[in-house]
DNA sequence: CGCCTTACTTGACCTGAATCAAGACCCTTG
DNA sequence: CAAGGGTCTTGATTCAGGTCAAGTAAGGCG
Protein backbone atom coordinates (compact mmCIF):
# COMPACT_ATOMS: atom_id res chain seq x y z
CA UNK A 1 0.00 0.00 0.00
CA UNK A 2 1.59 3.55 -1.07
CA UNK A 3 1.97 6.37 1.90
CA UNK A 4 0.58 9.68 2.75
CA UNK A 5 -2.47 8.22 5.43
CA UNK A 6 -2.74 9.20 8.61
CA UNK A 7 -2.60 7.29 11.57
CA UNK A 8 -6.40 6.61 11.72
CA UNK A 9 -6.64 5.83 8.35
CA UNK A 10 -3.54 2.97 8.93
CA UNK A 11 -5.79 1.66 12.14
CA UNK A 12 -8.63 1.21 9.65
CA UNK A 13 -6.61 -0.74 6.80
CA UNK A 14 -5.08 -2.76 9.81
CA UNK A 15 -8.37 -3.75 10.57
CA UNK A 16 -9.16 -4.55 7.04
CA UNK A 17 -6.53 -6.90 7.03
CA UNK A 18 -7.52 -8.38 10.41
CA UNK A 19 -8.67 -11.64 9.53
CA UNK A 20 -6.18 -14.15 8.25
CA UNK A 21 -6.84 -17.95 6.41
CA UNK A 22 -4.51 -20.56 5.75
CA UNK A 23 -5.01 -22.60 2.60
CA UNK A 24 -3.05 -26.42 2.81
CA UNK A 25 -1.70 -27.09 -0.43
CA UNK A 26 -3.80 -28.74 -2.66
CA UNK A 27 -7.36 -27.34 -1.61
CA UNK A 28 -9.43 -24.12 -2.66
CA UNK A 29 -9.37 -21.10 -1.55
CA UNK A 30 -12.85 -20.67 -3.56
CA UNK A 31 -14.36 -21.99 -6.34
CA UNK A 32 -16.74 -21.40 -9.33
CA UNK A 33 -19.89 -20.46 -8.27
CA UNK A 34 -19.24 -19.58 -4.35
CA UNK A 35 -20.75 -17.22 -3.18
CA UNK A 36 -18.38 -13.77 -3.55
CA UNK A 37 -17.69 -12.05 -0.25
CA UNK A 38 -14.13 -10.81 -0.07
CA UNK A 39 -10.83 -10.19 -1.77
CA UNK A 40 -7.76 -12.12 -1.07
CA UNK A 41 -4.63 -10.48 -0.19
CA UNK A 42 -1.67 -13.36 -0.83
CA UNK A 43 0.46 -13.21 2.42
CA UNK A 44 2.90 -16.71 2.02
CA UNK A 45 2.05 -19.18 -0.43
CA UNK A 46 1.30 -19.55 -4.18
CA UNK A 47 -2.10 -20.34 -6.10
CA UNK A 48 -3.12 -21.27 -9.07
CA UNK A 49 -6.53 -19.87 -10.47
CA UNK A 50 -8.22 -21.65 -13.69
CA UNK A 51 -11.71 -21.90 -15.08
CA UNK A 52 -13.57 -25.02 -16.05
CA UNK A 53 -15.96 -25.51 -18.88
CA UNK A 54 -19.18 -28.14 -18.43
CA UNK A 55 -16.94 -30.13 -21.36
CA UNK A 56 -14.46 -30.40 -18.83
CA UNK A 57 -11.70 -28.45 -20.35
CA UNK A 58 -9.56 -26.39 -18.16
CA UNK A 59 -7.38 -23.44 -18.58
CA UNK A 60 -4.61 -22.09 -16.05
CA UNK A 61 -5.58 -18.09 -15.71
CA UNK A 62 -2.78 -17.20 -13.73
CA UNK A 63 -0.65 -17.96 -10.78
CA UNK A 64 -0.28 -15.72 -7.61
CA UNK A 65 2.38 -15.32 -5.26
CA UNK A 66 2.78 -13.42 -2.13
CA UNK A 67 1.34 -9.44 -2.59
CA UNK A 68 -1.14 -10.23 -4.78
CA UNK A 69 -4.54 -10.60 -4.72
CA UNK A 70 -7.22 -12.81 -6.11
CA UNK A 71 -10.82 -13.35 -6.14
CA UNK A 72 -11.24 -10.00 -8.40
CA UNK A 73 -13.33 -12.33 -10.93
CA UNK A 74 -15.79 -12.00 -7.98
CA UNK A 75 -17.12 -8.61 -8.34
CA UNK A 76 -19.64 -9.05 -11.27
CA UNK A 77 -22.15 -11.05 -10.54
CA UNK A 78 -21.67 -11.88 -6.89
CA UNK A 79 -20.11 -15.28 -7.35
CA UNK A 80 -16.67 -16.65 -8.29
CA UNK A 81 -16.52 -17.41 -11.89
CA UNK A 82 -12.75 -19.31 -11.26
CA UNK A 83 -11.53 -22.04 -8.97
CA UNK A 84 -8.11 -20.52 -6.74
CA UNK A 85 -6.18 -23.72 -5.44
CA UNK A 86 -3.33 -23.36 -2.88
CA UNK A 87 -0.26 -24.95 -4.74
CA UNK A 88 1.40 -24.99 -1.41
CA UNK A 89 1.02 -24.24 1.67
CA UNK A 90 -0.45 -20.69 1.97
CA UNK A 91 -1.93 -18.10 4.52
CA UNK A 92 -4.19 -15.01 3.09
CA UNK A 93 -5.67 -11.65 4.29
CA UNK A 94 -9.83 -12.15 3.89
CA UNK A 95 -10.59 -8.72 3.35
CA UNK A 96 -14.56 -8.86 3.01
CA UNK A 97 -15.49 -6.71 -0.23
CA UNK A 98 -18.49 -4.70 1.27
CA UNK A 99 -15.65 -3.39 3.72
CA UNK A 100 -13.16 -2.35 1.10
CA UNK A 101 -15.80 -0.36 -0.94
CA UNK A 102 -16.89 1.00 2.58
CA UNK A 103 -13.70 1.96 3.57
CA UNK A 104 -12.12 2.93 0.02
CA UNK A 105 -15.21 5.54 -0.18
CA UNK A 106 -13.46 7.74 2.48
CA UNK A 107 -9.60 6.63 2.24
CA UNK A 108 -8.52 8.39 -1.54
CA UNK A 109 -5.39 6.29 -1.78
CA UNK A 110 -7.18 3.05 -1.15
CA UNK A 111 -9.75 3.80 -3.67
CA UNK A 112 -6.97 4.80 -6.20
CA UNK A 113 -5.27 1.36 -4.96
CA UNK A 114 -8.20 -0.66 -5.47
CA UNK A 115 -8.67 0.52 -9.06
CA UNK A 116 -5.15 0.07 -10.01
CA UNK A 117 -4.94 -3.58 -8.57
CA UNK A 118 -8.11 -4.43 -10.96
CA UNK A 119 -6.54 -2.47 -13.95
CA UNK A 120 -3.17 -3.97 -13.12
CA UNK A 121 -5.23 -7.54 -13.87
CA UNK A 122 -6.19 -6.46 -17.06
CA UNK A 123 -3.08 -5.15 -18.30
CA UNK A 124 -1.66 -8.53 -17.09
CA UNK A 125 -4.36 -10.68 -18.96
CA UNK A 126 -3.80 -7.99 -22.36
CA UNK A 127 -0.18 -10.08 -22.21
CA UNK A 128 -1.55 -13.24 -21.91
CA UNK A 129 -3.92 -12.63 -24.88
CA UNK A 130 -0.59 -11.96 -26.60
CA UNK A 131 1.79 -14.57 -25.79
CA UNK A 132 -1.51 -16.97 -26.56
CA UNK A 133 -2.23 -15.52 -29.56
CA UNK A 134 0.60 -15.01 -31.57
CA UNK A 135 3.60 -15.94 -29.42
CA UNK A 136 5.65 -19.66 -30.63
CA UNK A 137 5.69 -22.61 -27.59
CA UNK A 138 9.60 -21.63 -27.25
CA UNK A 139 8.61 -17.80 -26.13
CA UNK A 140 5.68 -18.54 -24.38
CA UNK A 141 7.92 -20.63 -22.35
CA UNK A 142 10.59 -17.89 -22.06
CA UNK A 143 8.27 -15.44 -21.66
CA UNK A 144 6.68 -16.90 -18.75
CA UNK A 145 9.88 -17.65 -17.21
CA UNK A 146 11.23 -14.26 -17.27
CA UNK A 147 7.59 -13.01 -15.53
CA UNK A 148 8.07 -15.84 -12.81
CA UNK A 149 11.82 -14.43 -11.99
CA UNK A 150 11.34 -10.56 -12.08
CA UNK A 151 7.97 -10.73 -9.74
CA UNK A 152 10.50 -13.14 -7.32
CA UNK A 153 13.20 -10.94 -7.73
CA UNK A 154 10.79 -8.16 -6.51
CA UNK A 155 9.92 -9.91 -3.38
CA UNK A 156 14.08 -10.61 -2.61
CA UNK A 157 14.56 -13.81 -4.12
CA UNK A 158 17.59 -14.68 -6.48
CA UNK A 159 16.74 -13.57 -10.15
CA UNK A 160 18.63 -16.84 -11.84
CA UNK A 161 17.01 -19.19 -9.53
CA UNK A 162 13.45 -20.77 -8.87
CA UNK A 163 11.40 -23.49 -7.69
CA UNK A 164 8.76 -23.95 -10.00
CA UNK A 165 5.39 -24.66 -7.72
CA UNK A 166 3.45 -26.06 -10.88
CA UNK A 167 3.44 -29.21 -12.65
CA UNK A 168 3.95 -29.08 -16.48
CA UNK A 169 0.98 -29.63 -17.01
CA UNK A 170 -0.18 -26.49 -15.37
CA UNK A 171 2.42 -24.70 -16.80
CA UNK A 172 1.05 -26.18 -20.07
CA UNK A 173 -2.64 -25.09 -19.38
CA UNK A 174 -1.86 -21.51 -18.86
CA UNK A 175 0.30 -21.00 -21.65
CA UNK A 176 -2.12 -22.95 -23.94
CA UNK A 177 0.51 -26.17 -24.59
CA UNK A 178 0.64 -29.66 -24.03
CA UNK A 179 2.73 -30.70 -20.67
CA UNK A 180 5.09 -32.77 -23.48
CA UNK A 181 5.43 -29.67 -25.27
CA UNK A 182 6.48 -27.40 -21.87
CA UNK A 183 9.37 -30.16 -21.02
CA UNK A 184 10.37 -30.76 -24.24
CA UNK A 185 10.91 -26.72 -24.74
CA UNK A 186 12.81 -26.79 -21.32
CA UNK A 187 14.91 -29.52 -22.16
CA UNK A 188 15.62 -27.15 -25.70
CA UNK A 189 16.79 -24.65 -23.24
CA UNK A 190 18.79 -26.70 -21.04
CA UNK A 191 21.23 -28.46 -24.17
CA UNK A 192 21.32 -24.65 -25.61
CA UNK A 193 23.08 -24.07 -22.15
CA UNK A 194 20.01 -21.32 -21.30
CA UNK A 195 18.72 -22.59 -18.65
CA UNK A 196 19.44 -25.71 -15.96
CA UNK A 197 16.45 -28.21 -15.31
CA UNK A 198 16.04 -30.43 -12.47
CA UNK A 199 12.74 -30.89 -11.94
CA UNK A 200 11.24 -27.86 -10.83
CA UNK A 201 14.55 -26.48 -9.77
CA UNK A 202 15.66 -24.32 -12.42
CA UNK A 203 18.77 -21.83 -12.99
CA UNK A 204 18.65 -19.48 -15.07
CA UNK A 205 22.17 -19.60 -16.97
CA UNK A 206 21.51 -16.90 -19.78
CA UNK A 207 18.77 -14.62 -19.47
CA UNK A 208 19.77 -12.49 -22.19
CA UNK A 209 19.39 -14.99 -24.49
CA UNK A 210 15.81 -15.33 -23.04
CA UNK A 211 14.68 -12.33 -23.52
CA UNK A 212 16.01 -12.16 -27.25
CA UNK A 213 13.80 -15.63 -27.99
CA UNK A 214 10.89 -13.73 -26.38
CA UNK A 215 11.68 -10.77 -28.28
CA UNK A 216 12.80 -12.74 -31.71
CA UNK A 217 10.04 -12.55 -34.20
CA UNK A 218 10.39 -15.36 -37.18
CA UNK A 219 12.10 -13.96 -40.12
CA UNK A 220 11.02 -10.51 -40.85
CA UNK B 1 -26.42 2.15 -14.96
CA UNK B 2 -28.50 0.88 -12.17
CA UNK B 3 -31.45 2.56 -10.47
CA UNK B 4 -32.23 3.78 -7.20
CA UNK B 5 -30.38 7.17 -7.47
CA UNK B 6 -31.81 10.39 -6.34
CA UNK B 7 -32.62 14.14 -8.63
CA UNK B 8 -29.13 15.12 -7.31
CA UNK B 9 -27.19 12.10 -8.24
CA UNK B 10 -28.61 11.83 -11.68
CA UNK B 11 -27.64 15.25 -12.44
CA UNK B 12 -24.27 14.96 -11.43
CA UNK B 13 -23.84 11.85 -13.21
CA UNK B 14 -25.01 13.58 -16.28
CA UNK B 15 -22.50 15.77 -15.72
CA UNK B 16 -20.11 13.37 -15.97
CA UNK B 17 -20.62 12.09 -18.72
CA UNK B 18 -21.82 15.65 -20.77
CA UNK B 19 -18.70 15.60 -23.03
CA UNK B 20 -18.99 13.76 -26.01
CA UNK B 21 -16.58 13.24 -28.95
CA UNK B 22 -17.03 12.37 -32.14
CA UNK B 23 -14.17 9.84 -33.68
CA UNK B 24 -14.03 8.94 -37.55
CA UNK B 25 -13.59 5.58 -39.20
CA UNK B 26 -9.92 4.36 -38.67
CA UNK B 27 -9.02 7.12 -36.88
CA UNK B 28 -7.64 6.44 -32.82
CA UNK B 29 -9.53 7.14 -29.62
CA UNK B 30 -6.63 7.06 -27.59
CA UNK B 31 -2.98 5.14 -28.26
CA UNK B 32 -0.33 3.13 -26.43
CA UNK B 33 1.73 5.59 -24.58
CA UNK B 34 -0.74 8.46 -24.13
CA UNK B 35 -1.87 9.72 -20.89
CA UNK B 36 -4.78 8.36 -19.14
CA UNK B 37 -7.36 10.96 -18.14
CA UNK B 38 -10.51 9.63 -18.67
CA UNK B 39 -12.76 6.55 -19.64
CA UNK B 40 -14.97 6.15 -22.57
CA UNK B 41 -18.32 5.25 -22.71
CA UNK B 42 -18.84 4.17 -26.70
CA UNK B 43 -22.41 5.79 -27.87
CA UNK B 44 -22.71 4.40 -31.04
CA UNK B 45 -19.62 2.95 -33.64
CA UNK B 46 -17.28 0.08 -33.30
CA UNK B 47 -14.24 -0.15 -31.40
CA UNK B 48 -11.40 -2.65 -31.22
CA UNK B 49 -8.63 -2.41 -28.97
CA UNK B 50 -5.03 -3.87 -29.50
CA UNK B 51 -1.61 -4.14 -28.20
CA UNK B 52 1.66 -3.86 -30.50
CA UNK B 53 4.71 -5.14 -29.22
CA UNK B 54 8.01 -3.77 -30.35
CA UNK B 55 8.67 -6.45 -32.66
CA UNK B 56 5.81 -5.37 -34.56
CA UNK B 57 3.22 -8.22 -33.23
CA UNK B 58 0.09 -6.94 -32.64
CA UNK B 59 -2.96 -8.71 -30.57
CA UNK B 60 -6.56 -7.36 -30.72
CA UNK B 61 -7.83 -7.31 -27.17
CA UNK B 62 -11.41 -6.75 -27.70
CA UNK B 63 -14.35 -5.53 -29.61
CA UNK B 64 -16.12 -2.97 -28.12
CA UNK B 65 -19.86 -1.95 -29.18
CA UNK B 66 -22.29 0.95 -27.56
CA UNK B 67 -22.57 0.83 -23.87
CA UNK B 68 -19.21 -0.35 -23.34
CA UNK B 69 -16.75 1.25 -21.33
CA UNK B 70 -13.10 1.62 -22.83
CA UNK B 71 -9.71 2.75 -21.31
CA UNK B 72 -9.58 0.46 -18.50
CA UNK B 73 -5.86 -0.45 -19.34
CA UNK B 74 -4.55 2.99 -18.32
CA UNK B 75 -5.75 3.48 -15.26
CA UNK B 76 -2.65 1.26 -14.12
CA UNK B 77 0.01 3.59 -14.80
CA UNK B 78 -1.77 6.37 -15.81
CA UNK B 79 -1.09 6.27 -19.69
CA UNK B 80 -2.73 4.01 -22.06
CA UNK B 81 -1.62 0.75 -22.50
CA UNK B 82 -3.11 -0.07 -26.06
CA UNK B 83 -5.08 1.47 -28.76
CA UNK B 84 -8.32 1.83 -29.65
CA UNK B 85 -9.40 2.55 -33.05
CA UNK B 86 -12.65 3.04 -34.23
CA UNK B 87 -14.05 0.40 -36.91
CA UNK B 88 -17.03 2.52 -38.05
CA UNK B 89 -17.73 6.47 -37.58
CA UNK B 90 -18.13 6.67 -33.24
CA UNK B 91 -19.66 8.91 -30.63
CA UNK B 92 -18.13 8.64 -27.20
CA UNK B 93 -18.82 10.14 -23.71
CA UNK B 94 -15.18 11.40 -22.19
CA UNK B 95 -15.41 10.67 -18.51
CA UNK B 96 -12.84 12.34 -16.24
CA UNK B 97 -11.11 9.69 -14.65
CA UNK B 98 -10.32 11.49 -11.30
CA UNK B 99 -14.33 12.91 -11.36
CA UNK B 100 -15.31 9.60 -12.07
CA UNK B 101 -13.01 8.70 -8.56
CA UNK B 102 -14.24 11.63 -7.05
CA UNK B 103 -18.44 11.09 -7.82
CA UNK B 104 -18.07 7.27 -7.00
CA UNK B 105 -16.97 8.18 -3.26
CA UNK B 106 -20.38 9.72 -2.72
CA UNK B 107 -22.98 7.68 -5.22
CA UNK B 108 -22.42 4.29 -3.49
CA UNK B 109 -24.04 2.64 -7.04
CA UNK B 110 -21.63 4.24 -9.28
CA UNK B 111 -18.68 2.92 -7.20
CA UNK B 112 -20.24 -0.45 -7.52
CA UNK B 113 -20.75 0.07 -10.99
CA UNK B 114 -17.57 1.09 -11.87
CA UNK B 115 -16.16 -2.11 -9.83
CA UNK B 116 -18.66 -4.70 -11.97
CA UNK B 117 -17.54 -2.97 -15.13
CA UNK B 118 -13.97 -3.69 -14.35
CA UNK B 119 -14.70 -7.18 -12.73
CA UNK B 120 -16.25 -8.42 -16.38
CA UNK B 121 -13.56 -7.17 -18.44
CA UNK B 122 -11.42 -9.34 -15.79
CA UNK B 123 -13.94 -12.38 -16.36
CA UNK B 124 -14.32 -11.66 -20.11
CA UNK B 125 -10.38 -12.19 -20.81
CA UNK B 126 -10.78 -15.34 -18.66
CA UNK B 127 -13.47 -16.64 -21.31
CA UNK B 128 -10.49 -15.28 -24.15
CA UNK B 129 -7.58 -17.11 -22.40
CA UNK B 130 -9.90 -20.26 -22.31
CA UNK B 131 -10.58 -19.58 -26.28
CA UNK B 132 -6.98 -18.81 -26.92
CA UNK B 133 -5.45 -21.95 -24.46
CA UNK B 134 -7.78 -24.29 -25.56
CA UNK B 135 -10.17 -24.44 -28.50
CA UNK B 136 -9.75 -25.31 -31.71
CA UNK B 137 -10.37 -23.06 -35.02
CA UNK B 138 -13.66 -23.91 -35.26
CA UNK B 139 -14.71 -23.79 -32.10
CA UNK B 140 -12.91 -19.98 -31.59
CA UNK B 141 -14.82 -18.80 -34.49
CA UNK B 142 -18.19 -20.13 -33.52
CA UNK B 143 -18.10 -18.83 -30.28
CA UNK B 144 -16.80 -15.29 -31.62
CA UNK B 145 -19.78 -15.05 -33.46
CA UNK B 146 -22.28 -16.25 -31.03
CA UNK B 147 -20.92 -13.53 -28.73
CA UNK B 148 -21.23 -10.83 -31.21
CA UNK B 149 -24.67 -11.92 -32.22
CA UNK B 150 -25.49 -12.45 -28.27
CA UNK B 151 -24.21 -8.86 -27.68
CA UNK B 152 -25.82 -7.33 -31.03
CA UNK B 153 -29.44 -8.83 -29.91
CA UNK B 154 -28.72 -7.49 -26.50
CA UNK B 155 -29.02 -4.39 -28.19
CA UNK B 156 -32.28 -5.10 -30.19
CA UNK B 157 -30.67 -6.38 -33.10
CA UNK B 158 -31.30 -9.42 -34.74
CA UNK B 159 -29.75 -12.55 -33.22
CA UNK B 160 -29.42 -14.08 -36.60
CA UNK B 161 -27.95 -11.30 -38.55
CA UNK B 162 -25.10 -8.96 -38.62
CA UNK B 163 -22.28 -7.11 -40.35
CA UNK B 164 -18.49 -7.63 -38.89
CA UNK B 165 -17.52 -4.47 -38.83
CA UNK B 166 -13.50 -5.83 -38.72
CA UNK B 167 -11.32 -7.46 -41.14
CA UNK B 168 -10.96 -11.10 -41.30
CA UNK B 169 -7.42 -10.46 -40.21
CA UNK B 170 -8.53 -8.86 -37.17
CA UNK B 171 -10.57 -11.60 -36.63
CA UNK B 172 -8.00 -13.73 -36.54
CA UNK B 173 -5.81 -11.10 -34.40
CA UNK B 174 -7.96 -11.71 -31.75
CA UNK B 175 -8.88 -15.41 -31.67
CA UNK B 176 -5.09 -16.28 -32.62
CA UNK B 177 -5.76 -17.49 -35.73
CA UNK B 178 -4.31 -16.05 -39.90
CA UNK B 179 -6.79 -14.47 -41.89
CA UNK B 180 -6.69 -17.62 -44.14
CA UNK B 181 -7.68 -19.26 -41.77
CA UNK B 182 -10.56 -17.26 -40.25
CA UNK B 183 -11.93 -17.47 -44.40
CA UNK B 184 -11.61 -21.12 -44.71
CA UNK B 185 -13.71 -21.44 -41.59
CA UNK B 186 -16.28 -19.66 -42.74
CA UNK B 187 -16.29 -21.47 -45.80
CA UNK B 188 -16.85 -24.15 -43.65
CA UNK B 189 -19.45 -23.20 -41.90
CA UNK B 190 -21.35 -22.00 -45.11
CA UNK B 191 -20.61 -25.44 -46.75
CA UNK B 192 -22.20 -26.97 -43.67
CA UNK B 193 -24.93 -24.66 -44.08
CA UNK B 194 -24.78 -23.14 -40.65
CA UNK B 195 -24.49 -19.56 -41.81
CA UNK B 196 -24.76 -17.79 -44.73
CA UNK B 197 -21.38 -15.37 -45.51
CA UNK B 198 -21.42 -12.67 -48.11
CA UNK B 199 -18.19 -10.81 -47.29
CA UNK B 200 -18.76 -9.08 -44.16
CA UNK B 201 -22.29 -9.67 -44.27
CA UNK B 202 -23.44 -12.95 -41.75
CA UNK B 203 -26.62 -14.59 -41.31
CA UNK B 204 -26.68 -17.20 -38.77
CA UNK B 205 -28.71 -20.54 -40.06
CA UNK B 206 -28.26 -22.52 -37.31
CA UNK B 207 -27.30 -21.27 -33.96
CA UNK B 208 -27.70 -24.36 -32.05
CA UNK B 209 -25.15 -25.93 -34.76
CA UNK B 210 -22.52 -23.35 -33.54
CA UNK B 211 -23.46 -23.87 -29.96
CA UNK B 212 -22.66 -27.62 -30.68
CA UNK B 213 -19.25 -26.66 -32.27
CA UNK B 214 -17.99 -24.73 -28.87
CA UNK B 215 -19.34 -27.38 -26.46
CA UNK B 216 -17.87 -29.87 -28.59
CA UNK B 217 -14.87 -31.43 -26.93
CA UNK B 218 -12.76 -33.79 -29.20
CA UNK B 219 -13.65 -37.26 -28.60
CA UNK B 220 -13.84 -37.85 -25.01
C1' DC C 1 -17.49 5.03 -64.98
C1' DG C 2 -13.34 2.58 -64.68
C1' DC C 3 -9.20 2.28 -62.10
C1' DC C 4 -6.81 0.96 -58.05
C1' DT C 5 -6.33 -0.65 -53.65
C1' DT C 6 -7.71 -3.38 -50.09
C1' DA C 7 -10.14 -7.32 -48.59
C1' DC C 8 -11.28 -11.92 -49.27
C1' DT C 9 -11.12 -16.79 -51.05
C1' DT C 10 -9.03 -20.98 -52.34
C1' DG C 11 -5.37 -24.31 -53.39
C1' DA C 12 -0.90 -26.72 -52.51
C1' DC C 13 2.40 -27.58 -49.41
C1' DC C 14 4.94 -27.38 -44.95
C1' DT C 15 5.74 -27.37 -40.08
C1' DG C 16 5.19 -26.86 -35.09
C1' DA C 17 2.84 -28.76 -31.73
C1' DA C 18 -0.42 -32.52 -30.50
C1' DT C 19 -0.95 -37.25 -29.85
C1' DC C 20 0.31 -41.78 -28.66
C1' DA C 21 3.45 -44.64 -26.30
C1' DA C 22 7.16 -46.17 -23.39
C1' DG C 23 10.10 -45.67 -19.89
C1' DA C 24 12.63 -42.96 -16.06
C1' DC C 25 12.61 -40.44 -11.96
C1' DC C 26 11.12 -39.24 -7.51
C1' DC C 27 8.43 -38.80 -3.54
C1' DT C 28 5.24 -41.00 -0.52
C1' DT C 29 3.68 -44.26 2.60
C1' DG C 30 3.45 -48.74 4.74
C1' DC D 1 13.51 -50.42 2.24
C1' DA D 2 10.36 -51.65 -1.18
C1' DA D 3 6.08 -50.74 -3.63
C1' DG D 4 3.34 -47.66 -6.06
C1' DG D 5 1.53 -43.51 -7.99
C1' DG D 6 2.30 -39.18 -9.72
C1' DT D 7 5.36 -36.51 -12.55
C1' DC D 8 8.51 -35.88 -16.06
C1' DT D 9 11.24 -37.02 -20.31
C1' DT D 10 11.80 -38.64 -24.85
C1' DG D 11 10.71 -40.84 -29.28
C1' DA D 12 7.61 -41.75 -33.36
C1' DT D 13 3.93 -40.27 -35.82
C1' DT D 14 -0.01 -37.36 -37.13
C1' DC D 15 -2.52 -33.32 -38.18
C1' DA D 16 -4.41 -28.58 -37.63
C1' DG D 17 -3.24 -24.53 -38.91
C1' DG D 18 0.44 -21.71 -40.98
C1' DT D 19 2.75 -20.25 -45.14
C1' DC D 20 3.11 -19.14 -49.83
C1' DA D 21 0.86 -18.11 -53.94
C1' DA D 22 -2.66 -16.95 -57.20
C1' DG D 23 -6.79 -15.22 -58.33
C1' DT D 24 -11.39 -12.80 -57.36
C1' DA D 25 -14.60 -9.50 -55.51
C1' DA D 26 -15.71 -5.10 -53.93
C1' DG D 27 -15.51 -0.53 -52.02
C1' DG D 28 -13.37 4.23 -52.65
C1' DC D 29 -12.11 7.89 -55.53
C1' DG D 30 -10.57 10.77 -59.27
Amino acid sequence: MPLGLNQDELNRIDDLVAVRRKIKRGTTLFRNGEAFTALYAIRTGFFKTSITTEDGRDQVTGFQMAGEIIGLDGIVNDQHTCDAVALEDAEVCEMPFDRIEELSREVNALQRHVHKIMSREIVREHGVMLLLGSMRAEERLAAFLLNLVQRLHARGFSPLELVLRMTREEIGSYLGLKLETVSRTFSKFAEDGMVEVKQRHIRILDTDALKRIVNLQPCL
